[in-house]
DNA sequence: GTAGGGTTAG
């Protein structure tokens, strides 16, 4: 039979959909049917070529979206007459589902009743799909319940439906009614379900319908292999996991990347490591995802000489510029301690997203490059850059280290706003900025909004209350902590240790130091014994303290040293502080701290030679101490002072207000010690600048500048100066303001002439 | 028309 000659070229599907302008094509402008030789008699191949370029078209308008456009064209070919070919339904209905148009779905469903006879099993899955993809589960399975010639395919459409949509109970139940009528599956009905069972509360099924798939499947694939393995790591089963990975025939960078995450968070970053270097030998195409986790683990561990051969591997792949290696790679760095490579690393990410911006900040919060960290955040909230929780809590440290509670309580507002405050991440940081800023009542306040505080959040208020002395509060805490279930850790018994230290409570500390092991399942570390050396030196234990350095199974080191010191220095222990200072020294030469404490336990103890000896050593070294600095917050502004300062514009008011509660407090005070500040000075003058301190400056201006029934809150950089300490009891009590003053170690609160630290600190 | 991965904080 001779084909009969069309009046022009068929194109192609997919030529056709490029070249039409879809929208305003009518029937008028296309041919409604293929004109054929009016003289022959249909056949075959023109029964199919009838209406062919409208079905194509109606296929074009539907693959791109065009849902109302596909169905008045549906109506035109109706009234034309023109035959809508299954493929055309199929289309129009996968785009219905798509679009999530269950409206245009349920039209299209009206027609396929009235207008076509018998709908293939395809038609049916392809209506059925739609109802799937639309998420109407309930007309799915009217439909699915209907369907006469129910397919294997038909059962998956269901199952993957349910698995996609997390209704994982609806598919186990499927799969179990598929069981129970007999019905045929293969494989892939095995990885749909699989997904549902990776999860730990369903390990037990996804066992059953493991050894299933053993017994009914023939040839396992790549699909049910990997499932597998997904399924056994999400159920925590790395052994398992670990053999089938062994045993498959075919890994991809995928399998390798899910083995190595589980490792490192299982803590077990050298066997992630290792794993990678068996990529390399084994030449498995590496890609962004595969790096970031390697880099991660070296970045836990501190392995810097591993991180930067792998960031060599990423130059030489071209990937160090990618947004996904180059954010590990900055956070590589950031934990390794080199924020200059940091930023370097930074600089060549071409389009840092918020992850990078978070990793950048860490380093500047944690190098006490908080102006700079401020900076980008205000930056990058300007720059209408998406924030996540992360760059908050950097910003919370921030805000805690340079004691701003205004800029803290803006932020916070801040990030209420954009609710990226609502994890315990970002409320532990809150608890610990309001409290280092001086407000514990606001810090006691964020913890309490906390629906279930873990353990870190509990070890935030602890630590708050020891910072400001509240021994017995914190110790109470720590005791509610264990009723609500919350397991302390090391960090916590820190807490527990400041606290007692901070209000000399030895004999509660032993009996912590004894039982943290056995009672809580805490190891001390060398930080516990060095907290416990310092509540002994404090209380004047000192033989017990150097007992302790000497028994515990630690080398000492350069803080269980400075403690011994710092007692001997405050309970005037020549012998011993010298000992100490010896062995601190011995550790690290350039300890100015130490050098300090020595120099004034010699002075306070009238032994003026070797104090002036200490100087000299201090000053061959050329070892400066840091200057002593405070500073108050006042009306969003930082007013800071050092000793003697005269720079600030109301220099003339502050130092009338300080000659008058120097007079007033005069003779009112314990005699004048000596200390950090009297370093370069002669007695007499060291008098002299006494007076000129920089808590006195600020304690001045504080008294001036603020409201009479405001606390005044100064913070310092150096510890407490004990002639200070003395002022601010008198003044507190002459003027009967409350001081608060917060120095390198703790917080004073200063009330009637008494400390909160009750002289113990 | 099935499965599956990463990086930032207290």
């Amino acid at each position: 039979m001779a084909s009969l000659p069309l009046q022009f070229p068929i194109p192609s599907e997919a030529s056709l959909q490029s070249k039409i302008p879809t929208s305003s094509l009518t029937l008028s402008r296309i041919p409604s049917r293929v004109s054929l030789n009016s003289s022959s008699s249909p056949t075959k191949t023109s029964q199919n070529q009838r209406g062919l370029i409208e079905n194509v078209h109606l296929v074009s308008l539907s693959k791109q979206g065009m849902l109302t456009e596909a169905l008045e064209f549906l109506n035109e070919m109706d009234t034309a007459g023109v035959f809508v070919n299954t493929r055309s339904y199929e289309c129009i209905l996968d785009m219905c589902g798509k679009m999530k148009s269950v409206s245009n779905g349920r039209i299209i469903h009206e027609r396929i009743k009235r207008t076509v006879e018998n709908p293939s099993g395809f038609l049916w899955n392809s209506l059925f799909r739609m109802y799937c993809d639309c998420c109407c589960f309930d007309d799915a399975k009217k439909l699915f319940n209907k369907m006469l010639s129910r397919d294997p395919d038909s059962w998956r459409i269901l199952l993957s439906a349910y698995t996609q949509n997390a209704l994982f109970d609806e598919a186990l139940r499927l799969f179990s009614e598929m069981h129970m009528l007999g019905s045929k599956y293969h494989s892939v009905v095995y990885s749909t379900l699989l997904r549902a069972t990776s999860d730990p509360q369903y390990m037990e099924l996804g066992k059953q319908i493991h050894s299933h798939l053993i017994r009914n499947l023939s040839n396992s694939d790549m699909f049910i292999d990997s499932t597998l393995f997904h399924m056994y790591l999400k159920c925590g089963c790395l052994y398992s996991s670990k053999l089938l990975f062994d045993r498959m025939t075919e890994k991809n960078v995928v399998n390798w990347t899910e083995l190595m995450v589980a490792y490192t968070q299982e803590n077990k970053q050298k066997e992630a490591l290792a794993l990678f270097g068996t990529m390399l030998e084994e030449g498995v195409q590496l890609d962004e995802f595969v790096f970031s986790i390697a880099l991660k683990a070296c970045s836990t561990r501190n392995d810097f000489d591993t991180g930067r051969q792998i960031h060599g591997h990423i130059i030489k792949c071209g990937l160090e510029s990618n947004v996904s290696t180059g954010t590990p790679i900055v956070d590589l760095y950031v934990k390794c301690g080199c924020l200059e490579d940091a930023l370097l690393a930074f600089q060549r990410i071409v389009d840092p997203n918020d992850v990078s911006w978070s990793a950048i900040m860490s380093g500047y919060s944690q190098y006490g490059k908080f102006e700079e960290c401020l900076c980008t955040f205000k930056n990058l909230r300007s720059s209408g850059m998406d924030l996540n929780s992360f760059i908050y809590t950097s910003i919370f440290h921030v805000c805690s280290a340079i004691a701003d509670p205004n800029l803290g309580t803006q932020v916070h507002a801040d990030a209420i706003k954009s609710g990226l405050v609502s994890d315990l991440y970002g409320e532990s940081a809150l608890i610990s900025m309001y409290s280092r800023s001086g407000k514990l009542d606001y810090a006691h306040r964020a913890f309490n909004s906390i629906h279930q505080p873990d353990t870190v959040a509990w070890t935030a208020i602890i630590s708050s209350y020891a910072y400001h002395g509240r021994a017995s509060e914190a110790l109470e805490l720590f005791k509610r902590m264990q009723k609500y279930g919350a397991r302390p850790n090391a960090v916590t018994f820190i807490g527990v240790f400041t606290a007692c230290s901070h209000s000399g409570l030895v004999r509660e500390a032993q009996d912590y130091m004894n039982s943290m092991s056995s009672m809580y399942g805490v190891d001390p570390i060398i930080d516990h014994y060095n907290g416990m050396v310092d509540i002994y030196s404090r209380a004047g234990q000192l033989e017990e303290a150097l007992k302790l350095i000497q028994s515990m199974p630690f080398e000492p080191d350069v803080m269980s040293w400075k403690s011994l010191l710092g007692g001997c220095w405050i309970h005037k222990n020549v012998e011993l502080g010298k000992m100490s200072a010896e062995n601190l020294l011995q550790l690290d030469p350039d300890d100015t701290a130490g050098y300090i404490l020595l120099f004034n336990l010699y002075a306070s103890s009238g032994k003026w030679e070797e104090a002036a000896n200490i100087r000299k050593v201090m000053a061959e070294r050329d070892l400066k101490k840091e200057v002593g600095c405070s500073w108050l917050v006042d009306r969003g502004k930082v007013h800071r002072f050092i000793v003697g300062d005269r720079h600030h514009p109301q220099t003339e008011e502050i130092y009338t207000k300080l000659e008058q509660l120097n007079l007033s407090t005069m003779g009112n005070e314990d005699k004048p010690s000596y200390d950090e500040h009297a370093l370069y000075s002669l007695p007499a003058k060291r008098e002299e600048q006494l007076l000129e301190h920089s808590e006195r400056l600020a304690i001045a201006f504080g008294l001036i500048s603020s409201h009479a029934k405001t606390p005044v809150l100064i913070f310092k950089n150096l510890r407490a100066c004990v002639d200070c300490h003395e002022f601010a009891k008198c003044v507190s009590k002459i003027t009967g303001r409350e001081i608060v003053i917060r120095d390198s170690n703790r917080f004073h609160h200063f009330k009637s002439g008494m400390c909160s630290c009750n002289d113990y600190w």
